[in-house]
DNA sequence: TACTAATTTAGAATTATTCTAAATTGGAAT
DNA sequence: ATTCCAATTTAGAATAATTCTAAATTAGTA
């Protein structure tokens, strides 16, 4: 495959988002979406960016990743940690957290089935449902 | 029922931890059980207490919450927000999360039913499942 | 009653993230 | 092409939740 099709399609989704085309909006997207499904932190992705030679700030780096997240070019993931991780998985899917390492993996909807389920309270609607499986050593 | 049963569980739990029997964690243990199962923040706490006329310093509360949960006497929950709660409810289950109030419900574990899992990694244990169900207006 | 390890505390430190205000830039209009 | 303005980027300050530090206090044992 020439030219990663990760990549394309989020580019093509900032082509079609309100946001506008900056160099560093493009960097961080081919940095972002190199390897498939990945999960990063700001700092991760600060880092990784620098690694590749091109320099943006860690205030863009936030300013950017939020503004992806509400575009649905990333998702944002609150495991039971500190920060906040960005997923590049953007089809519906659930996760493993490993206590021990602090490791987020990803899990495949169709392997997880919720047969069950409460009431939505009055008056409101139904989001997501977000399974995180708890493991460790 | 004269003498609240849940902060006399708490309290025993707390009697059969290794921790010490301090004025401080008996005033929270009463503050936290009081009204049965609820969902607190460090500074709800802090606040709470502090209405009973009983002064606590900040340090001391996030202390306590800390043992107290990894003896088992309160639950961690991590929603999507930015701090931490501290829930009481100490039965296996779920929550209701709302993105416009923040605001965090249980949800009883025999009103869902995971009738699908994958496979836990190679060498790691399950530890428990989270269910965070999310909802907005 | 004395002692020691555990606890409490105020305030400093840390960490992740957001804000601010000035400089730069993308891309539409000319 | 050139001008222009709103959007963007940036460094550094500010904020917010939480943890750390080191000194004073206390629980509970000897």
């Amino acid at each position: 495959m020439t030219g990663n099709s990760h990549i394309q399609k989020a580019l093509e989704m900032l082509e079609n988002s309100p946001l506008k085309l900056t160099s560093q909006r493009v960097s961080l997207i081919k940095t972002l979406f190199k390897d498939g499904n990945q999960h990063f932190s700001a700092e991760d992705v600060y880092n990784k960016v620098k690694n590749t030679g091109v320099r943006i700030s860690l205030a863009t780096i936030y300013n950017c990743l939020n503004q992806f997240t509400t575009h649905g070019i990333l998702k944002m993931v609150k495991a039971s940690s500190d920060k906040v991780y960005f997923d590049t998985n953007l089809k519906p899917h659930h996760h493993f957290f490993c206590k021990t390492s602090g490791e987020l993996t990803d899990i495949d909807a169709k392997k997880v089935r919720i047969s069950k389920l409460p009431k939505i309270p009055q008056g409101k609607k139904l989001n997501s449902i977000e399974v995180t499986v708890n493991i460790s050593d």
